[in-house]
DNA sequence: CTGAAAGCGCTTACAG
DNA sequence: CTGAAAGCGCTTACAG
């Protein structure tokens, strides 16, 4: 494999020469330019990534910090990182996942997801490197978030078109997540909008598997006469839906049920479940672009981005009018 | 950021004995050693890989091939990366996918996915780095392959002891992929086996999507009187259960419908598909694995490994007696 | 517009 | 068991 060096000797000019043809080839004169250029076809010179992160103190590695409590063979992890390795290898950056705080190795910059509200300073503190967030937060940092308030927002608005007024939310039980809260606001906004009172007795807080939306909507069903609940994530609707059944209700035409998330489980159920469906590998893919941009542009002005989630139809919601 | 040099004067030894203790600490005094250790501790210093990578000619950047026809977001692309991601990581080797055969960055070691039987010599043509391969082939190439022979053999015998006797396949209508040939020939070997011939009246070929299975399963249907299809992908299976419903044949009752994959195409219908659930995720980790170990120690002999599939039960095969 | 020199932070023989 | 020296292949001021 040859070097700069032969390259240089075999175009009669200096290496430094030959860095400038490729690092700022304006700067050198039209024919040395063209001399150089033509050499390095000729033998096929291929730059040494490592000399030039040396000396340039860039790795091309990228760190995707994912908190441990995400699976990374869910459904989830693996679209965020199939959207980050698409965008990243696009630019020859390579990445690995890392799972703590604590790292020996260097990288360029990270993409950090799955972190809680009270986590957020511990970025700051912890990465020395551009850093950009799967979420929204308080600290000035780029992000992207799924618009999970305008999610629930739209599948509330939803029900309530189709006709539901009494309409029960099982939110996941988790308050150090932003995502969270969002949903249920987004669910509390369209409500209101339409003239239907929020009332406390049908939001329930439930742990975010089949057990805690089962728990959650044996509640609703026994202390109301909700016509739908709105489950804030896909396995919380498959437990809903197993209660409903228990209480003899047909889903979708005594009780619709919604889910959140839209990465496979809705499907798992008969019927499927009109569900919001994330937009994982599309945050992860401009996460991976917006991070490039930071680290090769360090003075391009912060971005915190929303994707809007769209509604995916299925047959778990009950058209009433 | 530390470097070597500041870890060494704190320590009171040379750069060389610091690069020991990290590289080859048991040829270091265990005084030394530990003096070494705990400044590197208080120090926070991490290793520069970029001068590691240029001095060793490492890079700890693996490439993962993936040949362009298999898309990274289908289920099997996600496994597969997910798989080796998990492995690589833990190691602290990164990774990027690459699409095409040449590339401009170099890289320790090479994954390669979806290599047709005909390409196969152009890996040790345009590889020059430790590679390691998802299949296998005749080549002298360290590989990991799911055992599809054995995943078809214990698809049909299964269907041979829920006594069904005239059993159509579907096969994936690519000769140059030796995965397709490993299925047909674990269903000619099951028939054998239980006495019962082989018809090639009963061995169709079609494109691997849901068209191809309707298709052929349109013909296996009009032409024999097949009581169960195996076909050698899920895809297939959903366009073969259409066909059934064309024939008003009820699946499983009139006539059985397996599958191969189980990454989620088999839920899309009603019945769930009974197939063949590929590791892959297992294969992508396991690639990982082996491919650091060549990294590491290049002495290590070849390895062909296969992992044997799991059949997925669902509701489509029909128990005859 | 071009080049000589220094240096990025390591590792690898080679001595001792 | 430890260290001095050379060098990996580049880029970055600094001269000219």
């Amino acid at each position: 494999m040859a070097n700069m060096k032969e390259v240089a000797k075999y175009a009669g000019v200096s290496v430094i020469t030959v860095s400038r043809v490729i690092n700022n080839p304006e700067i050198v004169k039209k024919e040395t330019r063209e001399k150089v250029e033509s050499v390095i076809e000729k033998l096929k010179y291929q730059g040494n990534q490592a000399a030039r992160a040396l000396v340039s103190n860039k790795t091309r590695v990228i760190h995707v910090f994912i908190k441990q409590e995400i699976r990374m063979v869910d459904p989830f992890g693996m679209h965020f990182v199939a959207g980050i390795s698409d965008a990243l290898s696009e630019k020859y950056y390579s990445f690995l996942v890392r799972r703590d705080w604590d790292f020996p190795y260097k990288c360029d910059g990270i993409i950090a997801m799955g972190i809680s509200k009270d986590e957020e300073p511990l970025i700051k503190e912890k990465f020395s490197v551009p850093t950009v967030l799967f979420g929204h937060s308080d600290l000035d940092i780029d992000s992207v978030d799924v618009d999970n308030f305008s999610g629930a927002y739209d599948m509330t608005k939803h029900l309530i078109e189709s006709g539901h007024k009494d309409i029960g939310i099982i939110v996941i039980n988790d308050i150090n997540r932003r995502y969270v809260f969002d949903r249920l606001n987004g669910y509390k906004k369209a409500l209101t909008e339409h003239g239907i009172p929020v009332r406390s007795d049908l939001i329930k807080f439930g742990e975010n598997n089949e057990q805690g939306g089962y728990y959650k909507a044996i509640e609703l069903l026994g202390e109301s006469n909700v016509s739908a609940i709105c489950c804030t994530s896909d396995a919380l609707a498959l437990g809903a839906i197993r209660a409903c059944r228990q209480f003899k209700k047909n889903v979708p035409h005594d009780v619709s049920v919604t889910g959140f998330d839209g990465l496979g489980y809705e499907m798992l159920t008969d019927p499927k479940i009109t569900t919001v469906q994330q937009p994982v590998y599309e945050a992860g893919k401009e996460l991976a672009e917006l991070l490039i941009e930071k680290i090769e542009k360090p003075e391009t002005p912060m971005i915190q981005k929303m994707i809007k989630p769209q509604i995916l139809f299925n047959n778990s919601v009950f058209m009433k009018e």
